[in-house]
DNA sequence: GTCTATAGAAGGATAGAC
DNA sequence: GTCTATCCTTCTATAGAC
């Protein structure tokens, strides 16, 4: 591959990537993709063969990407509590840097359920369990997590994290119209939800 | 208006509301839905001209339709707790009849930031913050909650109810890996819940 | 009010020259 | 590898008959 092709490619890749974030698979042209790589439609053909190939290609990639950002939770160092605050730490962070990203991937689940296959192909529940049970068995018991109650506790961590992103333009609306900020409100957030869960789950 | 324009312009708009919900605006074909009104694609463009046109009646009744969900907790006459217990209980049961509701809103909001407007015209904060003073002035001191950090409290409360249903088909498809039911972990996430959220804000 | 027919534009994809 | 030209389909929308 000559740096010529591997330049091409890339810049179709990342126009690519730009514009299926900000309309979706169902609302992007081509046309809109080959404008922003500053090249011709018909190279999109040639390096991508079609539209759903290239939308593959670019949502692989971010699903590798977010799920890359929970992996070290899991064998970082720390005490439960302090694993906690450094996930919300972490994965605020994230995706305020990226802030469209997760109502992109959200959203592209639904609609084509057979994607979310990238996603959890690579998640071993029972094995993240037996990690955790190894790192942390007086703290599950004291917090009394066990198994049964664990995808409560873990969508519930998500949902502190992830929604205000998914309702990114409501809540930033609702929160100009009383003064606030989405920006404080988002900086503010990276500690209110470690303790709000950890506050939640001490007995 | 005559009983057979009722008639079709009905079948229309909630034919209308089923494939926009179904594929979203974008996604969404005028033919598609012709089909399920069982009518022919013309009567669309009679009863509501444009595409866009159709698609603002039916995003306008479902936002009214969440909206007022959302109404009897400031006046029920309860404890914050009970309250508290009382929002996820209805909250969760309507999002869980209308499993499709939640994503589909967030997605068209995000698209199209000028339809947040719809959302939001008729909410009042400084209205609500100073009801839930009148009736509550006691707890929300015990609690310390402020008019500060209510924007943190309340898309708490949001995304624990919200994001189950923002993210379905992922949750589900890993609750199915770990041998679980989608519709069990939803029924017991209403009172799971209220409780995690309760025990949050007890100090 | 409801249908058929069709306009008119846009979209994805391909052929073929260079 | 990159471009122009173009095919073919699909989509929204309208015209006009009944």
């Amino acid at each position: 591959m000559t740096e010529n092709e591997r330049q091409t490619e890339e810049k179709i890749f990342e126009a690519a990537t730009e514009v299926f974030i900000e309309k979706g698979m169902d609302g992007a042209r081509m046309q809109d993709i080959a404008d922003h790589a500053g090249i011709n439609k018909s190279l999109l053909h040639y390096y991508y063969r079609t539209k759903n190939r290239l939308f593959n290609a670019v949502f692989e990639m971010i699903a590798g990407q977010m799920f890359k950002k929970f992996a070290p939770v899991f064998d970082a160092n720390l005490s439960l509590e302090e694993k906690i605050r450094f996930f919300f730490r972490e994965h605020i962070s994230f995706l305020q840097k990226n802030p469209r990203l997760a109502p992109f991937v959200l959203n592209e689940i639904n609609r084509n359920p057979e994607r979310v296959r990238k996603f959890i192909q690579g998640i071993d529940i029972k094995k993240i369990w037996t990690t955790l049970e190894a790192q942390h068995k007086e703290e599950l018991e004291k917090y009394n997590i066990t198994l049964e109650n664990i995808p409560q506790l873990m969508t519930s961590i998500a949902a502190l994290s992830v929604f205000p992103f998914a309702g990114r333009v409501l809540i930033a609306s609702i929160l100009e119209k009383m003064g606030y900020n989405f920006d404080d409100y988002i900086e503010k957030r990276k500690k209110y939800a470690a303790e709000f869960v950890i506050n939640a789950i001490k007995k």
